[in-house]
DNA sequence: TTCAACTACTTGACATAACATAGTAGTAGG
DNA sequence: CCTACTACTATGTTATGTCAAGTAGTTGAA
């Protein structure tokens, strides 16, 4: 897998997975990791950038399996950036493939 | 436009592009541009690093109009690459699409 | 004849984001 | 008590795109 095609698109599918339920760092790890190859060090920086840019908030719960979880919930803000970003990408994704088909030119 | 997106993706249109007509640097930088924003520190780089790996392989011709142009021709090896990173683009889209149809989980 | 505009390539400092690795800690079970 | 699993944090490295500036050849108009 080409790490470099991830660039900003993690973001996304974080975003993305977030948007439909309040997930924690280590169980967005797994999620992500069944369709990309991901590592903790590179989900746990995202939730960091996110909530810090105020697409999420986070709140702490505590487990019977392990230490405390902390859990990501989606703000209106962060569903407007779900949208503008899946726009992006969907924009991308159209240009790209001009060129991979060829109509281009 | 998220730069982030672009990154691994130019190198796969600028082989694309080069497979069907050997192409100089400049005009290049035209020809991606009519789809994805993309400036010339950007492409040069990047041929230069095809370049260096042997999926280019590159030549001076004179020009009536400016300096000399830098062509860049395919190699073997860069057809090989171009259908090996397409196929890595495809599956990486695929997953994306996934999580964005929420087929995931 | 010189100056601007266009063509064409190069270089270097910078920003971003993923990767690798290691470290800290809580819980459970042998 | 030790190991395995769960869960989060921190740090240095690498890759690649952006921005800006510089060099240089050609053309055409003032």
């Amino acid at each position: 897998m080409n790490s470099q095609f991830k660039k900003g698109v993690l973001e996304l599918i974080v975003l993305q997975i977030v948007s439909k339920k309040d997930m924690y760092g280590y169980e967005l790890v797994e999620e992500v990791s069944k369709a990309v190859e991901v590592n903790e060090g590179t989900i746990y920086p995202i939730l960091k950038r996110l909530t810090n840019e105020h697409f999420f908030d986070a709140y702490i719960q505590e487990s019977t399996e392990g230490p405390p979880r902390k859990y990501y919930h989606i703000t209106v803000m962060g569903k407007q950036q779900l949208i503008a970003l899946t726009n992006q990408w969907n924009e991308f994704y159209d240009s790209v493939n001009q060129f991979m088909k060829g109509d281009n030119g």
